[in-house]
DNA sequence: CAATCGTGGGA
DNA sequence: TTCCCAAGATT
């Protein structure tokens, strides 16, 4: 095992959280749910809606059997409400196209809706012990820091997966450690602002550290502004939606007081494009029933 | 490939 | 207050 793989591994075995998706026999479908629910949403804001989730849907069968509505409602407030319409076809596929067990496979979780490199690798790996490389922001951000000496990660890329993979030992077992323990380094320690070097288990070995923590000038794109953007119309919408009755809620009557009246229409457009939402012949807006 | 897509908490 | 950023995926 090289150096830094058997750092982590170390520092993982005492240090890593005590969360749900890591509890012996928590299945296959629970560890693909929570990734999808971790996709950009802080763990603790995940940890109580994926508990309740998995209460009222167990399996993907059982989702598959929900209407999409009721999915997009039970994501609640989690953000990036596309994940959930995501999950639900994912769902489908799975009990349409693998029996309702969710694949072990790469390119069979590949194909699946809503999941991309990372997540069909964590689902592999997390779920099933496979030896895959797992690579997501916060491995991205350990390696660029502990092996190119830079302050900050660069683009994504595919050869990311490549250079986790050139750390990761033999032993599967060994290797979904290595993945885990990368990520959690960068989330608890290794971390975007004001990063704990001082117990950080790998400072011996990291490049970024020797070079006496140069600011290497990675700047990632700076987020839109949120406030008055059309994601906070659509964003309004949808808890309208969500907190309405099934049946909808007259078109022009939501978010009727939006101050930009063009942009609360273009709202509306792209959630009804998305699949988001629906209108009924009687002119009423509501969740993809 | 760069833009888009929610929501909330902390610096 | 404002800005940053959080286990990404899709088009």
């Amino acid at each position: 095992m090289t150096p830094l793989a058997a750092a982590l591994v170390d520092w993982y075995r005492g240090n890593a959280r005590d969360l749900p998706w890591r509890a012996q026999g928590f299945g296959a479908w629970g560890v693909l749910v929570s990734e999808f629910m971790l996709q950009q949403t802080p763990v603790n804001r995940v940890i109580p809606l994926l508990e309740a989730w998995l209460v009222t849907w167990p399996t993907p069968t059982a989702l598959a059997a929900a209407s999409p509505a009721e999915a997009v409602q039970r994501w609640a407030n989690l953000g990036y409400p596309r994940r959930a319409l995501w999950l639900h076809r994912a769902a489908v596929e799975i009990r349409d196209r693998h029996d309702g067990v969710v694949p072990r496979d790469v390119d069979a979780l590949l194909a699946l809706t809503g999941i991309g490199d990372y997540t069909a690798r964590a689902v592999a790996v997390f779920a099933y012990g496979d030896r895959h490389p797992v690579v997501d922001t916060n491995t991205r951000r350990v390696l660029a820091r502990a092996v190119d000496g830079r302050s900050q990660p660069g683009p994504p890329a595919r050869s990311d997966l490549d250079r986790m993979a050139a750390i990761l030992p033999e032993d599967r077992a060994a290797a979904a450690t290595v993945n885990a323990a990368a990520m959690e380094l960068g989330a608890v320690v290794c971390t975007a602002r004001t990063p704990r070097c001082d117990l950080c288990p790998v400072r011996e070995l990291c490049a970024w550290r020797a070079a006496g923590y140069p600011d290497t000038g990675d700047t990632r794109r700076r987020q839109a502004r949120y406030e008055g953007s059309d994601r906070q119309a659509r964003g309004a919408v949808l808890a309208v939606l969500r907190d309405a009755a099934p049946e909808g809620v007259p078109v022009d009557a939501v978010i009727a007081d939006w101050p930009d009246a063009a942009q609360r229409d273009r709202a509306i457009g792209t959630l009804l494009a998305d699949g988001l939402a629906e209108t009924t012949p009687d002119g009423l807006l509501r969740l993809p029933a």
